[in-house]
DNA sequence: CGTCTAATTAGTGA
DNA sequence: TCACTAATTAGACG
């Protein structure tokens, strides 16, 4: 397979977009703001929503769920696990094929995601578990979060020491950042909790 | 349009 | 079944 399994949906892919497919006035979706007072919230002007599907307010950003944060609205409108999407649960993921939903994460969620990353590059599942409820959003997306993270972190990393290490060190530099073998499951973290494979201080972000 | 990045897919391992 | 990597897709944004 390897291909994509839905038809009108890869290179293409565009032709019959969204709009198209659902498209809906959403009469009642003010697009100029989907919270008040909230930088977090990207799609600066546009706050798509097209049926409740797409509403994209990542940001909702909520400086942590319980509590702390700058602002709250009263009325929680993710009730849960929704910190930057909102979608129906009922097309979650993969109930729409070919319809890709991003969300972009607060900068509050980012800031506590990068740092957990930089004290432990793999997530133990009871941290993620928390960090999921404390930040609004999904386990999974936590979970995708550390993995596309690592991937950033990793080709960083190759490319840093491409430039600037011999090879040999390159390897050694490898063996230290890495969870001892980073083929098979580091988290065996099963309900132990993590074991944080070495705080390479390098959590670059742009 | 290029970059960043969330999400998806396929393959693998425990 | 779940988590991981690697590659890829596609949305948000400068």
């Amino acid at each position: 397979m390897a291909g994509f399994p839905h038809p009108g949906f890869g290179n293409s892919g565009k032709c019959f977009l969204i709009e198209n497919l659902l498209r809906s006035p959403a009469p009642g979706v003010r697009p100029e703001r989907c919270f008040p007072a909230q930088p977090g919230l990207m799609l600066k002007d546009r706050c798509v929503s097209q049926d409740g599907e797409r509403v994209i307010m990542t940001g909702v950003s909520l400086p942590r769920c319980s509590g702390s944060g700058p602002v709250m609205p009263s009325a929680p409108l993710f009730p849960k696990g929704v910190g930057s999407v909102l979608w129906s649960p009922a097309l979650s993921s993969r109930s729409r094929p070919g319809i890709l939903r991003r969300a972009v994460f607060s900068e509050e969620q980012r800031r506590e995601l990068e740092r957990t990353f930089r004290k432990q590059k793999y997530i133990s599942k009871t941290e993620r578990n928390r960090l999921a409820t404390d930040l609004c959003l999904k386990e999974t997306q936590v979970k995708i979060w550390f993995q596309n993270r690592r991937m950033k972190w990793r080709n960083s990393r190759e490319k840093e020491s491409t430039y600037t290490r011999p090879p040999m060190e390159r390897l050694m530099l490898w063996s230290q950042s890495e969870p001892a073998d980073k083929t098979h499951t580091p988290t065996q973290t099963k309900h132990t909790h993590t074991h944080s494979p070495v705080h390479s201080t390098n959590a670059e972000t742009r």
